[in-house]
DNA sequence: ACCTGAACACCGTTCAAGT
DNA sequence: ACCTGAACACCGTTCAAGT
């Protein structure tokens, strides 16, 4: 009944939320749909092409920011604003858009990595990288500036939840070296976020 | 004459300069030293640790920072850095040892990817990286600061330069779409390196 | 001690030939 | 149009057996 290029990206897709990108190859592949593995290649130009359709759905489940948000500061920060939210306008979009990114790369085993590996290969942004640039236009930043604050955001993003993945298959393994105190990650990103928030004068901390 | 272990990281960082990631295998590797791929597991464990040593190699050619520096800011910082140094104590070491990072990681082909590798299998962090931690804490901050603003560090630099060298090895393997405007690149990296640092309290922009 | 030979269990990709 | 069969050119790792 025909193979389906939708099939494949769901038994795909399949595989890497269950035993993770290291076992996503194009023969396992085939061989959970049943088929020969140059079959595969009659819908799909390659790997590298299927790995930017699973990142691309991996960040399809961000949501879009708001629309409608106060413009960003002119002149002087709004003053220390709390953990969750300033008191005007509720909580830093950008923030809230980074939180949102982390979740959906969490949601699948090695997200990051797979988002990561996409990135490298494409040249142009991912939805989600440009979402973010918009969203720090929109917050009052230059062109040029808010493309490069994407970017480092989007470096700490993918490189603190793969490095957060990475200890997580690792633990999965059984491979750890005794005290795996890796409680506090939810912390460290937000450190990571905040920092940079702070840096490109969209305060979240003083 | 007797396989070194010395040769076989020699040829392996040999492989990587000349053709990178992707061309170093341990049967390539021991094709090159003219050696049956088995004999190199006599010398050593595996890929990833040999990879882990390459990747201490790359950093092992960035220089210890100045030891001494006046401590960091109390209270307010010094106002508006220019883009080399303040007046007083000469430029700031965490910009400088980011700077130099990026230079060990450019020096290599695919640096930033195999240091990457190596620190997500390590668990333990590379030299270069609590050098970054012990220069943050020199500079005033806390233990905990510190080591989640190296982190932060560690992925904006690793994230940026990974990139750079993957749209270098795109552009070398002639798979670029047209427009290759990438002149910029050291401009992106300092925008990234400088924006932590503000968000740190370690101004370099204000 | 140090290496070969040979195997095991894999890869991504192509392509004539079948239906 | 869609898939099989079979090949090409690879991987990392292990291990008996040789020297």
């Amino acid at each position: 009944m025909a193979l389906t290029r939708r099939q494949i990206e769901d038994a795909a897709m399949q595989i890497l939320r269950s035993y993770g990108l290291a076992d996503l190859s194009m023969r396992r592949l085939a061989r959970d749909l049943g088929v020969q593995p140059g079959a595969l290649y009659w819908h799909v130009k390659n790997k590298q092409e299927l790995l930017g359709v699973l990142a691309r759905q991996i960040l399809a489940a961000v949501p879009e920011p708001d629309a409608d948000h106060p413009d960003g500061p002119e002149g002087e920060v709004s003053g220390a604003a709390a953990d969750t939210g300033s008191p005007i306008g509720g909580p830093e979009p950008v923030r809230q858009l980074a939180l949102d990114i982390r979740s959906a790369l969490l949601s699948v085993r090695d997200g990051a990595d797979v988002v990561s590996l996409a990135q490298a290969m494409t040249s142009e942004a991912l939805p989600a990288i440009s979402t973010l640039r918009r969203l720090l236009e929109r917050r009052g930043l230059g062109a040029q500036p808010a493309a490069w604050g994407a970017r480092t955001l989007t470096h700490c993003i993918l490189g603190s939840v793969a490095e957060e993945q990475t200890h997580a298959d690792l633990a999965a393994a059984g491979l750890l070296p005794e005290g795996a105190e890796r409680n506090n990650d939810d912390e460290a990103f937000l450190f990571g976020v905040d920092t940079v928030l702070a840096g490109l004068g969209l305060a979240a901390r003083a």
